[in-house]
DNA sequence: AATGAATGAGAGTTCATTCAT
DNA sequence: GATGAATGAACTCTCATTCAT
């Protein structure tokens, strides 16, 4: 009895580790190649295994890549909104987190995630809405709520501190998202990354600090 | 002689048209099912003739991937920054051309096209340069040239008019692109438009607006 | 009437001048590219006129080919046997009409032919039977005619002119036409030929020439 | 581990065979059809498979071809000129060598695999190359050998054994080969072949047998 | 659970041939 | 007679998926 529940129990760790393992292969085939292009086969001599393998790990091409998604939502996407905001003037305060946000955007892996979300997301919205839950979603919401605790101290005025939230995003990536996606740029050094983000922090006070009356 | 050249102008003119009628199914097939996930047999079909004459036009699946692009490019994503600049008041120009700015941008046929775009400039960036250039280039150009105008105005500040341009642009499609790209919004109506582009345009000029000293 | 004719006439030299031409780019893309590999649209290419006129001109692909094997057989492969035997030492005379046949036989143009030739013989009979009567047959029996003559004269003893003609020319191609047709050799410069045919011209003499009782 | 072992030698045994399988009816189908003309789809449908299944085991026609043509190189070609040379009388060695050749040399498979070699050999000279050292360059220098063994004994006089060698073959050949390749005569009998070598034998000792000075 | 051979539908592409102009 | 657009069958090759071992 004891024996087999270890048995299950190793088993199982095993099985989740082989499944990590498939999921990493997958995300640089996935990334590399895009969707359609990417192939089981491939995939599956990456892994060092058989096709027959992967299928017992995953049903289908299409559940493998669900997988995908899910799992860089999870594990990538969150965390570049996670850090603490402190300190006191708001543009420092926003000009950071500017900084994280673009750096976790404009990196490699994350402009060949998004494209491939992009992509799939026209024949299938759920892809789109997982993505947009998992992170953008959180950090728009969280940079409206630094806003209202902002406006709250009387650094802010804003009559809509989600959209507010929204414009500060759109102010941060401006130029730089859009061109990184088309591939037309490189990713950019975390100098100039720091220059646009205090330059959008500084753009959006100057719009939405309080006027004196 | 004259015959002869009539004969080749009607050819020509028949060659033309079938051409086009070509690039249209080509348009709805591409945005559809995106550039993999089509197939030359279903465009063929669709046009109601053979692949053999779809290769006489066409002489790749790359190729007429490649004439969609720019023909769409040409058709479509010029015309969004043509309309001129008139009136007086910074708000209502810029307002005004957020609006068919937005209106261009939101549309179904140019999300899906942006998607297709995209998807396909991880793997050859050339599609994204064109892509570019054929349009967004244009457009920030169009943008940052009435800003110096309207700072030799005196209507606004600004040290670097092309990064204001793009950080216009970046407040005029905050939080809606992005959303229609992930396919989690429809098309917005054209009040949503209307107002989403007054905002913008009014949250630029508070941050732009000349400091009285 | 007259000139009904006239035009007739001009029409036909015209159609026939047409006619040569085509053979002629037949004859180089079949050389180059073998029978299957060479493709209608190419030779029409080639031709400047479309690939209609070429099928007014002969009704398939097959019977282009066959034209062009009737072709080359009336005007090449005949003139290596043509010229006269002269001189008395029977050495000299098979040694000069060995480097003729050599010469003939191991042009680029002649490989490709036979190599052309024997492809297509072994699914139509025919057309190696055509190749064989145009030429090698009459150059074998023109030799045989001439061993006649000298064993008439005393100067060879042979029971069997036709094999004996038969062997002259396996030993004056040995270890030749066989490489060539592999592609295994360049074409043998003129020096190289006439020492391989006065090599064969003796050896042949020294099995055939009478023997002192 | 056995038996992991033993199933690997299992499969590869059937891999083995299988594989064997598809050779030989890739020769019956290039042999009948040629390289061009043969289709994927016929192998296959003639292997009673699929041609996904061709495709796992040959990666292109190419490759398949290529196999083909090694495979028939070793096992065919090759045996043409074991067997021993035993006997004391140089006509009669000469003779049976010349038996073996020309059976090997003149039967159906031996000719279609030839016209296939010759026909393939134009567009890459590889082909030609492997074949001609698989079989008829060992021939060759076979036969020199023992020349050179006979001159050693004083049975026969030459100045270059390579070349007398080539001479040999040249008339064993002459006039059969050539019409067999171009499908003008059917199989020779066994019979017509032993009096073909024989005769050539003789010829060919008549012009190197040392003369008596 | 792991393997990898087998499958068959379907992809892009080519080509000999036809026919209206 | 000349043209070249249209055709559709056939080609090579790929791939997601299944299944016996």
């Amino acid at each position: 009895m004891v024996k087999s529940l270890m048995n299950e129990k190793r088993l199982s760790v095993a099985r989740g580790a082989r499944r990590e393992a498939i999921l990493g292969i997958a995300r640089e085939v996935f990334s590399a190649e895009g969707y359609a292009a990417a192939s089981m086969s491939h995939i599956a001599s990456r892994l060092g295994g058989s096709k027959g393998t992967l299928y017992n790990y995953f049903k289908s091409k299409e559940e493998l890549f669900a997988a995908h998604v899910q799992d860089q939502c999870e594990c990538r996407v969150a965390e570049a909104f996670a850090p603490p905001l402190v300190g006191d003037d708001p543009v420092d305060i926003l000009a950071g987190l500017a900084e994280r946000v673009l750096t976790a955007l404009l990196a490699d892996e994350a402009t060949a995630f998004y494209s491939l979300i992009v992509s799939e997301a026209q024949r299938n919205p759920s892809v789109g809405q997982a993505f947009y839950e998992s992170g953008p979603s959180k950090g728009i919401r969280r940079v409206a709520d630094y806003l209202e605790s902002a406006q709250a101290k009387g650094q802010i005025a804003s009559d809509d501190c989600v959209m507010a939230a929204e414009e500060f995003l759109g102010l941060v990536q401006s130029g730089l998202h859009f061109k990184r996606v088309l591939n037309i740029i490189p990713q950019p050094s975390a100098d100039e990354i720091r220059a646009k983000a205090r330059r959008a922090a500084e753009t959006f006070m100057r719009a939405y600090a309080p006027r004196p009356s």
